[in-house]
DNA sequence: ATCTCCATGTAACTCGTTACATGATTTT
DNA sequence: AAAATCATGTAACGAGTTACATGGAGAT
């Protein structure tokens, strides 16, 4: 039995080990609590249920749903636990990752300042609603107490990630800020 | 004429608006420099490499090179750097990123502890190391006065980027120890 | 009447990775 | 002698995006 499922059979094991969803469901949290580190389109998200079904890592009740279609909820099984258990012993490979806005900043000397100025500025924009967000989440999560809570909850494990988010916002609009500010130029001089 | 590269594209770009390359070379460019933020491997390379020539936006020149093939040295067009300026006029989009690690610790509370721990004890070590990396080179960097350089120069934009590397794996650190610290248990009790 | 949301799926395509292939030179 | 590095490419596959398709319910 070879693990080895492509990472969305992780992420989708992942929340049904929280609770059961409907592939809807399911496309809706890889949007909001999981976009900000693991994105799906449910284009992939249905395919990829039913093959974990096939594989019997996950079990489906159907029922009929709204639309045109009956809806199925899906559980984890214990095979499917196990899955994840074992994928968490392997070690987290670091994706370089594919950001946009660092290849058009290494790229932006060809281009007129007022350019650059816009990009760093939309970025900085888009950072600070994201940042505002997530405090006000942590916040919540804080006077919910679940920040207290043991590593074994997973609220717990939702509050780390959201902490992470928290640093990754800040450190990206400090960055930006630097960056318009040596955009702008020394106002005095070059100095 | 419809620009829309492949992303891949203008990193490329990039990369030879700077001066001209072979594709080994800017596959090892797309390893060191860029491979922080944009990844590549050479068996997407050539044939990208191909494919902007094809359009006009890059000139090669072959040489009797050291492999069984002629080496292909590329070069920009004019062509090549309009139509890089023109994708800096667009906004950069956000890519949610896939973050291995963070989908790791979300649903590491289903795991034992010591694995959790074992999972971030060797992102700590890794992110350190790239940010003893980072610094060494931002240091030189400052040493040559790259920092004060007009954002019309390369070699600031490199500083740019390189910045906002060290502040990316700070962040990152920093976590990996706020949760380290966590996991360990706060030792005196629950407060 | 039309639009949006709920809800599921498929098809066509592009992007990215791994593995295969070749062969000279340099290092261990 | 074997391995790594230089240097180019192709093939097969897997991952991910966009667009297509269907149809009911409620809102404007």
């Amino acid at each position: 039995m070879t693990d080895e499922l492509p990472t969305l059979g992780y992420a989708l094991l992942a929340l049904l080990a929280r609770e059961p969803h409907s592939g809807y469901d399911l496309s809706g949290l890889l949007r909001d609590p999981l976009g900000f580190f693991w994105e799906a389109r449910h284009s992939q998200v249905y395919p990829q249920l039913r093959r974990l079904e096939d594989a019997g890592l996950l079990m489906a009740v159907a029922e009929p749903g709204r639309g045109p279609r009956p809806t199925r909820t899906y559980a984890i099984t214990s095979a499917g636990t196990a899955a994840l258990r074992r994928w968490l012993e392997r070690p987290a490979r670091r994706w370089g990752g594919r950001e946009d806005l660092l290849l058009k900043v290494y790229a932006s000397w060809v281009a007129e300042l007022p350019v650059t100025l816009r990009l760093v500025r939309e970025a900085e924009a888009h950072h600070a609603a994201r940042l505002q967000l997530y405090l006000e989440r942590a916040s919540r999560a804080r006077a919910a107490g679940l920040d207290r809570l043991p590593p074994s909850d997973p609220r717990f494990t939702d509050y780390a990630v959201l902490r992470r988010g928290i640093g990754h916002e800040r450190g990206r609009l400090a960055w930006c800020r630097w960056l318009i500010g040596r955009l702008e130029g020394p106002p005095g001089g070059a100095a």
